[in-house]
DNA sequence: TATGCACCTTGTAGCAGCTACAAGGTCAAG
DNA sequence: CTTGACCTTGTAGCTGCTACAAGGTGCATA
């Protein structure tokens, strides 16, 4: 697969694609006779899964913790555990703020389609409870 | 309130907060005699949102939009609808993905708990199914 | 009363994570 | 043999902060 193939199918810019590779965020694709970057499904699957963690507020070293996960060829378990147990914690956090979020947002939906419209409470909707 | 304090309960450099103010994220702080930033609970609930909007991979553009749903006074029903309908759709993907991403992790916790740690496939978590 | 810290202003500059464009070159299909 | 996708290196712009400087005010405490 081809920069401008894998970039249609993630929809990344190729020059990201190519950031990435330099950034180390992506593994160095081999290069065709011809020096084009060849892509595999495991780059595909590895993108996807950068973009997505990136729309969800990882920063990029977050995601490269979270890649890391992935080679755990040499990994003692509990580095795997430790790891995970931080970002479990921080992503259910953000499930419970999307979900809040999620809610309020479906019960304005609602209260419009009844012509009933109330105050909109999104913003007390997560600005509620103070976390650690 | 002054804005050492709003700082300290929100996380948020005082800086920060007043490049928000400068931008339009907060609305404008009402003035001591002092002139020292006077800030409210609303002012309070309004940063904790944006904080975390933004953590959660909201654009200010983005929360600028939710945040004018919270000024929904003159705003007809139906611009409010179509705003919370489109923002709800992303906002549900990002449950799904981060659902997705949670589970795969408690997923390798159980599997590091009883010494029997399988492959990680947090990528594969998240890469299938191409999205809209 | 003086020290010190939090705050005020304006301005400049840096970092992260892209995004864009330029210059100059290769490759392959129509 | 032209067109368009790709290659390289390099520079510069955008967003969303973050930092620091310079010069000043407010106010509590030693």
């Amino acid at each position: 697969m081809r920069i401008g193939e894998l970039a249609q199918a993630t929809g990344t810019k190729a020059e990201t694609i190519r950031y990435y590779e330099r950034e180390g965020i992506l593994p160095y694709a081999d290069r065709t006779d011809s020096n084009y970057r060849d892509y595999s499904e495991d780059h595909l699957a590895t993108l996807t899964f950068v973009r997505r963690a990136r729309e969800l507020g990882f920063s990029m070293a977050q995601v490269r913790e979270l890649l890391a996960l992935s080679d755990r060829d040499d990994k003692p378990c509990q580095d795997v555990d430790r790891l995970a147990r931080s970002q479990i914690d921080e992503v259910q956090r953000k499930i419970d703020d999307l979900t809040a979020m999620r809610d309020e947002l479906s019960r304005m939906l609602a209260a419009c389609d009844t012509d009933k419209i109330g105050q909109c409470r999104i913003v007390e909707s997560l600005a509620n409870g103070a976390r650690s």
